[in-house]
RNA sequence: GUCCAUAUAGCUCAGUUGGAUAGAGUGUUUCCCUCCGAAGGAAAAGGUCAUGAGUUCGAAUCUCAUUAUGGACACCA
């Protein structure tokens, strides 16, 4: 519809020769309902470069319009241009929702590029905690919304398996496994403190005896359990990954000598205090970094210009990055790394999260992995539901820093947002299961008309918008806004109007309408991960 | 000190290519179960959109300054 409608006012303005793309009139949906079902500004744009009133201009294009499927054009406020269009698109949507199903609200906007999504991405020194959840909810649901909106999504881990904070897991489980055996323990003093990591001491106790173990075997089994426990976490959480890159991987097919060897070859780095600094300065950072450091080893940067660097050799239109807020000044370096050899960095987008604060009542829970009191990915899915936690990441913007307040979301847990989404749902599913009778084909809709049930239609017919809006915005959360909207809509329209009645036609039309409706709200909960319950 | 983000109703937050009377939830005050699930609906009240200037037909939205909050400024990751 307002593909059309931008046809039409490009064609309007061609016949007073104003050449102008269809693509750049905007259209929008007014909030007023008086205003209209559609309205344009377009008027009030061109004045600046015509110079004529723009009531004047808007009258000229309203003249120049005639369509089948307009009702009226008004003219109003400044000038803008509000349409009020027949309601037949909105019924006829219904049948098509009912054909397309699970697939209704797809674009192909993205064109089926290759993106790369990196998210979640934490060492396995230790257990996905509530930051992790924010970006693992974030990466996952972005990750759909663009697939949905025809993007080929690449979901990407990448496991710091190399290192100075695998050593240090390494001294951390041998200083518990030390305890373990009834030994004095020689766990470091910042070393990794959780009880996971006692939890992989006594493992190795079972299995190797208390006579002492090699080191690489530790390191290994401690990896191995710790990246257990984060694909295993992630999976209750309703979250999946296609490539696990490993930066261990990236050492062993020589990415990180060769990148470092490039780098110095083409005269970006140079040695002081004994150290290799790479100038990052040239490319707008703040100052430069150093890569290898004094004692030889190299800092955590180099390898991950060897892995971006990789990840670019594998022929993405376009790469994400999802950090937290603490690594924001890593940006800069980054990106200049990637200039560096020779790749453009606006391909790179870096989605920042705001940090994730975890409160009990009026008491604060600190994060930290070392205290080993961090609340895990787990505990939360377990107290607040798997739903309600999607839920509730998914409704926020990455850009605001939240509370998250475990005693609110379990005490309050009827109030909660998601059930009353779920409340809809549940109630069209009760509702259909009442239904006995056999549904009918329908042609034409002839008995849905009040104001309730054509906003809700009016909502269903944006669904494709407003996947192909988040998209673009990388913004999951308007999803969330739009299916709470929804339900509100659906929730509106059932108080109103009594769905089963004598009247066969009436009922069978209103049953096809309100499977529609399912289908939409299903579509866009399992855009953010969310399986809405049948039954409450 | 520098950089990033944020500041909207008592509270939690939407408001995304600048548009018409700034919206939800929650809390407060009222109505509505003879009826498909009241975990719902209808309504009232609640605003200096942090502050000040600028840009223009028009600003919560863009620009600049100021203030406040959170975060980052390692030869940690």
């Amino acid at each position: 519809m307002k593909e059309l409608l931008q046809k039409l006012i490009s064609e309007a303005l061609k016949k007073q020769e104003i050449i102008k793309d269809s693509k750049e009139i905007i259209i929008e949906i007014p909030k007023e309902s008086s205003n209209g079902d559609y309205s344009s500004n377009i008027a009030m744009q061109l004045t600046k470069e015509y110079h004529k009133n723009p009531r004047e201009i808007a009258e000229s294009i309203k003249q120049n319009i005639s369509s089948s499927q307009i009702e009226k054009i008004e003219i109003a406020g400044p000038g803008f241009l509000n349409f009020f269009v027949k309601k037949d698109y909105l019924l006829e949507n219904i049948n098509i929702i009912l054909k397309e199903k699970e697939n209704y609200g797809r674009s192909n906007i993205g064109e089926n590029k290759k993106i790369n999504i990196e998210f979640v991405s934490a060492n396995p020194t230790g257990i996905l905690h509530l930051g992790h959840a924010r970006g693992a909810s974030y990466g996952d649901s972005l990750s759909r919304i663009l697939s949905f909106a025809g993007y080929d999504v690449t979901r990407e881990y990448y496991i710091n398996d190399a290192g100075n904070q695998i050593h240090n897991l390494e001294l951390s489980i041998l200083g518990r496994y030390e305890e373990v055996c009834g030994r004095p323990s020689t766990l470091p003093e910042d070393g990794y403190h959780g009880k996971e990591i006692i939890e992989i001491a006594e493992k190795l106790k079972k299995e190797y005896g208390e006579n002492g173990i090699d080191n690489e075997v530790v390191k290994q089994k401690g990896l191995d359990y710790l990246l257990g426990n984060i694909k295993n976490d992630l999976d209750n959480f309703r979250v999946s990954f296609d490539v696990w890159s490993s930066e261990k991987s990236i050492y062993e097919r020589g990415l990180v000598e060769q990148v470092k060897n490039d780098l110095i070859k083409n005269g970006y780095t140079y040695e002081s205090d004994g150290a290799l600094w790479i100038k990052t300065t040239l490319f707008g950072d703040e100052k430069d970094r150093v890569i290898v450091k004094a004692d030889g080893t190299n800092t955590y940067l180099l390898p991950d210009i060897a892995y971006h660097k990789d990840k670019y050799s594998r022929g993405y239109d376009k790469l994400i990055d999802v950090f937290g807020a603490d690594h924001h000044g890593y940006m800069a370096r980054l990106k200049g790394a990637i200039a560096m050899f020779g790749e453009d960095p606006e391909k790179l987008d870096i989605e920042i999260l705001q940090m994730v604060r975890l409160v009990r009542g009026k008491e604060e829970i600190k994060m930290s992995k070392r205290t080993g009191n961090a609340v895990t990915i787990n505990e939360l899915v377990e107290e607040v539901g798997l739903n309600a936690t999607r839920y509730f990441f998914a409704a926020r913007s990455i850009d605001t820093q939240m509370d998250f307040d475990l005693e609110l979301a379990t005490k309050q847990s009827n109030d909660n947002p998601v059930y009353y989404v779920e409340y809809a749902h549940a109630r069209i599913c009760s509702i259909l299961c009442d239904y006995k009778a056999e549904k009918e084909e329908i042609e034409k809709y002839e008995t849905i008309t009040s104001s309730y049930a054509m906003e809700l239609l009016a909502s269903m017919y944006e669904f494709g918008n407003i996947v192909e809006m988040a998209a673009k915005k990388r913004a999951p959360h308007m999803i969330v806004n739009y299916v709470y909207e929804l339900a509100t809509l659906f929730h509106s329209f059932y108080a109103h109007e009594k769905i089963l009645s004598e009247d066969i036609q009436y009922t069978n039309e209103r049953i096809h309408m309100i499977e529609a409706t399912l289908i939409v709200i299903r579509n866009a909960l399992a855009l953010i991960g969310v399986e809405a319950r049948n039954k409450m």
